[in-house]
RNA sequence: GGGGUCUUAGCUCAGCUGGGAGAGCAUCUGCCUUACAAGCAGAGGGUCAUAGGUUCGAGCCCUAUAGGCCCCACCA
């Protein structure tokens, strides 16, 4: 207790400091240690091109809460920290800088590409990492990792060589989505829809007749979104149970432009609801004309190069763009008569989550990872409750996904990520799944191999993340101890493309659950509800948050008021209301440590350095009260944050600290704290303040672990440190229910007076005398005791505790509260009418209460069905509202004379 | 089209398995009371979207309706 604590919470520069002391003091570090439990949570890696936004922020700070709050326990606490690579994105930003700087991808090579993207990550990738810092993460950072380091790439080529001799890893030609832009494939879930404003063109066809030339007089009509596949039309499809069309089986179209017969199949995907129920089928180009092909042999025709452009199937459109050929295709098809009519028509436009650029359905060969055996274990998981998913209506959407799953197509024509551990024979075209390059052909004995271009999605490393962190492929000791991990905290939104895959990857290669939690969280969106975007500007740093507020402030305003998987809008008000608390913490502390010092220079005495045991003897109400109420909060805030009510358990403690410690404890002890002798009740006060406030400490410190250590450190020692103390627990000879009842009763006695003074305008400074009123003994002792209070915390001159009314003013006002009655006979203040009024309220009120009683004790059902406990609370409400109605009845009688 | 979710005080949101409606901010009144004006004391403000139902008892459970948001599928 050296230092003085600053009038004001200043979290600048102390923060950085207390970090550092943390980082050094390797307080965060875990290691196998089989006399302790382990408690794990891997990070969702964060980008290597990210910055800190509020997601992460909000994220971090929850998987902090839990971890601290576990370390605090006991428990071998490990939050295994790390990046990942993000191919796609982080390729997407390189491609962007290579362009600026007048050179491509290509003109780099595939080498020169790899070698810029690595000293990208050299010079981006620890930025996350510091801003993780900022916030307070108490990750783990020696063992910090990468999705692409040496561990987690040897785990990749080893699931996919395992997958692929097992089967579930296959090369096949399907349709898939194309980015012409990236010139990559994607998966379904990174294709986003988006309604576009777009036309609808009607087309006919001329059948062909029967010398086999398009008919002048007989055609088919349909409509299209997108004209220009009609140069890969392979056929027309109608409904096979359309009566309008039965006389069609077997007959061929015409296809124009491309100028060649095609036949008419019929399928039931086709809707005979829907526009004139004929439909183009482009296998190469649509998904659901894809499958319609497959089912009836149809040519797949290729129209499109890579960069969608018309490729040389599509005659003299060769070269153009997609969407210039169009325009022409429609504007030669309308030449020759056959487009029927335009129509406006707004449809769903598959997108790229990353560049927006329209995708291109196109038929690619593309590595497949076979869904349907490997998903099973991981709905078995959640079904049976093995591995949770808070909040529980994620599993509607969990299930929502697994029940249509699809094979997840891994394979993509990038460059950054991993590459596909496959070797094609130059000879005769083998394929050779290994971890290296084959050295002789199994198929030919040839010897010279190339390897397969593409490289795997990046969730595929990152579905391995929760063990290839910890060492596997090799069993090493980490994974023995930390594995499964116990929570996963992440926001809902990426269920599908992440928490999904991390499941069966766990059951698949571990055999066992990679997490038993999983913890969800909302976006944090601006306060006017708007997702936070770079294109929208709205986007709110949280660097400049802490900087301006401290982290502590931005970690308590994401945390409260919020349920779990909820969105919540982001206000500077609230960041305000939690730096305001903060520095309510910061002054109560201050309060606190100034009166030890004070007591200690004046006696030399430290009366509060001593056991409960000893001082207990000593205690008054007043502290019993808060130590019985703080001891109710130990146990409520370790259940909620068992139970993962974050925000609940923070609310508590926020609650605790600002009302009942600060503003009626700290107001209650001042008057023993200013008397000048140290006696043992002024021990037994600084011994309650000092004890409770670091309780209290302790319990916010997973949430605010800055401004908590800094108060620790000042009030114990600087070597301490609150992040490594023991979390406190419920004791059952700290529970004071007699004194708790005695003090809320004088709390509402104070209540009830300062009501009244200010409903009659009397002047703060003013005392009064006051005349506490009781038939019962008991509840005069609690008063006799409490005497003092009234002072300090009602403006009272003086106090009277007597069993009857005698002596006091007739026209004095009264506050009734349960068994007792407060007087104060204010000379100058006999507005009786004003006085009877109020009165009357409080009968009224009371009469209402006890009609609500006495109906349920009236009721013959509830009295039958109720439960015991609950019927007993009415009939002690009965009991009470009882005693005070009469009291205020009796009082209204004689002023009413 | 399928699924989810929300509708509670002027605003933003809590409210755990059904048992007398809460917080922060905002508003009004009075206070610079020697920890804190980033504060203290008090006050006002809600038929818990609507209509039914279950129950002794519903903000909470069930059904329907209205409106908002999200996810999935993608009908050419």
């Amino acid at each position: 207790m050296s230092k003085e604590l600053a009038k004001t919470y200043d979290p600048k520069g102390l923060e950085d400091r207390l970090y550092q002391k943390w980082m050094d003091k390797k307080y965060f570090h875990a290691e196998v240690d089989e006399t302790k439990k382990p408690f794990t949570i891997v990070i969702p890696p964060p980008n290597i091109t990210g910055q800190l936004h509020m997601g992460h922020a909000l994220d971090n700070t929850m998987q902090d809460i839990l971890i601290r709050y576990k370390r605090m326990q006991g428990y071998n606490a490990l939050w295994q920290p790390g990046t990942d690579h993000a191919s796609i994105a982080t390729e997407v930003r390189i491609i962007e800088k290579l362009k600026e700087e007048g050179t491509s991808k290509e003109e780099l090579g595939r080498e020169g590409f790899l070698k810029r993207a690595w000293e990208w990550k050299k010079e981006y990738g620890g930025r996350i990492i510091g801003q993780l810092k900022k916030l307070g993460s108490s990750c783990d950072w020696d063992r910090e990792r990468f999705t692409m380091d040496e561990g987690c790439n040897k785990a990749v080529t080893e699931v996919f060589c395992k997958m692929h001799e097992k089967g579930w890893i296959y090369k096949g030609s399907r349709i898939i989505n194309w980015c012409p832009v990236c010139n990559t494939s994607i998966s379904d879930a990174e294709v986003e829809y988006e309604e576009q404003a777009g036309h609808f063109w009607h087309i006919k066809y001329p059948l062909v007749d029967e010398n086999g030339a398009p008919s002048k007089t007989e055609f088919l009509e349909f409509a299209t979104t997108r004209p220009e596949t009609m140069l890969g039309d392979t056929a027309v499809a109608v409904n096979p149970k359309d009566e309008r069309y039965t006389d069609l089986k077997g007959r061929m179209v015409w296809l124009p432009i491309v100028n060649k017969a095609i036949p008419v199949v019929e399928d039931e995907y086709v809707d005979m609801e829907f526009g004139t129920g004929v439909v183009k089928i482009t296998p190469a180009h649509d998904p659901n004309d894809f499958e319609v092909g497959r089912r009836h042999n149809l040519p797949e025709v290729n129209i499109l190069n890579d960069d969608a452009t018309i490729n040389a199937n599509g005659g003299k459109y060769e070269g153009l763009d997609r969407y210039e050929a169009r325009k022409q295709i429609v504007k030669e098809l309308e030449a020759e008569g056959l487009l029927v009519k335009i129509e406006d028509y707004a449809h769903n436009v598959g997108t790229h989550d990353r560049c927006k650029t329209t995708i291109e359905p196109m038929i690619k060969k593309q590595w497949f990872v076979k869904m349907d055996e490997l998903i099973r274990p991981a709905v078995e998981a959640v079904k049976s409750g093995e591995i949770r998913l808070i909040p529980e209506r994620m599993e509607k959407t969990y299930f929502n996904w697994t029940d249509n799953i699809r094979d997840w197509c891994i394979s993509r024509q990038l460059w950054w990520g991993h590459r596909i551990p496959a070797y094609y024979c130059d000879a005769c075209g083998e394929i050779v799944v290994a971890g290296q390059m084959p050295e002789k052909c199994p198929q030919c004995g040839g010897t010279h191999f190339t390897q397969d271009p593409d490289t795997l999605d990046t969730w595929f490393s990152s579905a391995l993340w929760p063990f290839s962190t910890l060492g596997w492929p090799e069993m090493t000791e980490d994974l023995n101890y930390f594995y499964p991990t116990d929570v996963l905290v992440t926001g809902y939104d990426i269920i599908f493309f992440w928490v999904i895959r991390m499941i069966f990857s766990g059951y698949e290669q571990m055999g066992e659950k990679p997490f038993k939690t999983v913890l969800f969280h909302g976006l944090v969106r601006d306060s006017q509800g708007r997702k936070m975007s770079k294109s929208l500007g709205n986007g709110i740093d949280p660097l400049e948050i802490i900087d301006k507020y401290g982290a502590d402030a931005l970690r308590l305003t994401l945390i409260t008021g919020n349920a779990p998987g909820n969105d919540m809008r982001f206000y500077y008000e609230r960041v305000e209301a939690s730096r305001n608390f903060a520095n309510k913490v910061w002054n109560a502390s201050r309060f606190i440590m100034m009166n030890m010092e004070q007591a200690k220079e004046k006696t030399g005495r430290r009366g509060w350095e001593v056991s409960f045991d000893e001082i207990s003897k000593t205690l008054e109400p007043a502290d019993k009260w808060i130590l019985s109420k703080l001891n109710t909060l130990v146990k409520d805030v370790t259940d909620n944050i068992d139970h993962f009510e974050l925000g609940i358990a923070v609310q508590k403690v926020y609650d605790f600290i600002w009302d009942e410690f600060c503003d009626w404890y700290i107001e209650m002890v001042k008057p023993r704290l200013y008397q000048r002798e140290a006696d043992g009740t002024k021990d037994a006060a600084l011994w309650t303040l000092k004890q409770v406030l670091i309780d209290a400490l302790k319990l916010l410190h997973p949430y605010m672990p800055f401004i908590t250590e800094e108060i620790f450190c000042t009030i114990q020692s600087e070597e301490e440190s609150i992040m490594i103390s023991d979390w406190p627990v419920y004791a059952a000879k700290k529970a004071y229910p007699t004194e708790e009842q005695a003090i809320e009763l004088i709390k509402e006695a104070v209540r009830g007076i300062r009501n009244i003074r200010t409903q009659m305008n009397v002047a703060p400074g003013r005392k009064a005398a006051m005349f506490i009123v009781s038939e019962t003994e008991s509840v005069r002792n609690v008063f006799e005791e409490g005497r003092l209070f009234f002072a300090a915390l009602a403006g009272a001159s003086e106090v009277t505790v007597q069993a009857d009314r005698s002596g006091i003013a007739p026209d004095a006002v009264s506050v009734v509260i349960p068994n007792a009655a407060v007087y104060i006979p204010f000379a100058e203040l006999v507005d009786i009418g004003q006085e009877i009024e109020r009165l009357a309220k409080e009968e009224k009120r009371l009469q209402g209460e006890l009609a609500r009683v006495n109906g349920m004790l009236g009721n013959e059902k509830f009295m039958a069905k109720a439960p015991e406990a609950k019927v007993a609370e009415e009939r002690a409400k009965l009991g009470k509202y009882t005693q005070m109605l009469s009291q205020v009845q009796e009082r209204l009688s004689q002023l009413r004379k």
